[in-house]
DNA sequence: AAATATATGGACTGATTGGTACATAAAAAA
DNA sequence: TTTTTTATGTACCAATCAGTCCATATATTT
């Protein structure tokens, strides 16, 4: 036996960042290799294909928190509002600053309904996300933030539309000042203000 | 002389199909020669490069009316709420049904800060939706279909990152009950019921 | 009809693509 | 220490990439 060089899980996550900022096809192996720090051996013995890595790139993406830092820390703010607030300023922060968009939702455009191995990754990551919202959401309408008899799951999946809607807009159209202002017309309707 | 046997309009028509299903990367060149049913002599005196081809095709997509089909017929119905609904009802069948998402709206993600030629169109694109909701929103407004006093601009990119994050959760989780709750959310706020 | 000018298709280019084969290095097991 | 087993780097592969070149075809102009 001879032991691995290099720490699986740490290649993934730099394959990733080029995955992230390049997509699937811009990402070239020369590139991923250079990134990773490994030789063409190694890879292919070790992850089989391009295609695969991506898949685990996908899959560390999505379970490392890179959707929404401090996951936790959001949902046990005292109030709903602030969580949700913090995780669209946050949005906007990475939109305008590091101009980097969701990852899952880019490979949801890119490979739409061609790769079902794609598409169980980002169908999970998504629901991670609207799953954490509504939890948000819950604890805030059992302390009352939030008016009983809404449909919460409808708005959780309102509020991850949102969540894309505005990377998508700010990727078009980098202001601050306007997401900022689509983001408080966005949480009017899930927090009336009277 | 001799006359260009192939029409260039429709030639970029062809092309702009085939960026649009399979992104800028994902066309190939010999796919795009064989969609626009010309050679490649022919190809690069009239088009110069891929490039060039696939700016053509983004701005072929914004002028004619791909985001929207009859964008007049929609800004001349009776109230705006019908105008608005049947827009995110057409997105929703063909988000669904095709399973074409717009092609800005990948741009914008893809070339995200990378490509300023690609950027102006994009940005263009998008300013287009905008002011064409914030048409009908100031018809409404005057009508006093809305109230008075709203700020219709935010309310126009409110809906235009709608439109998008429709696509985007659409395109991970393409079901059709989920996106029509949350288009009916989405519209609650521009169109009160009470 | 001859001259001109441009469109066309196909052969060809070098670079790059993702992936394979294999000889060697090295660590664990014996 | 020797054997075994796997990791590594490199040379190599066919296929494909976008793009060039050029001889030929064809329409317009004279």
């Amino acid at each position: 036996m001879r032991t691995r060089e290099f720490d699986t899980r740490q290649a993934i996550s730099n394959a990733m960042e080029v995955f992230w900022r390049k997509g699937y096809k811009g990402a070239s192996m020369t590139e991923l290799l250079a990134a990773m720090g490994i030789g063409k051996g190694s890879f292919y013995a070790a992850f089989g294909s391009k295609h695969e890595l991506y898949l685990q790139a996908l899959r560390h993406f999505r379970d490392t928190g890179m959707l929404f830092k401090h996951s936790t820390a959001l949902s046990e703010a005292k109030f709903a509002q602030e969580s949700i607030k913090e995780l669209f300023d946050q949005l906007i922060k990475r939109t305008i600053n590091e101009q980097k968009t969701c990852m899952l939702g880019k490979a949801a455009l890119d490979f739409r309904g061609q790769d079902p191995q794609v598409a169980e990754i980002v169908d999970m990551g998504v629901s991670q996300l609207e799953k954490a919202i509504l939890e948000i959401l819950s604890k805030a309408q059992a302390t009352g933030e939030i008016a009983e008899g809404r449909d919460l799951k409808v708005l959780s999946s309102y509020l991850t539309a949102a969540f894309y809607g505005i990377q998508v807009l700010g990727g078009a159209k980098p202001c601050r000042e306007n997401l900022e202002q689509v983001v408080a017309t966005v949480l009017s309707i899930v927090f009336p203000s009277e």
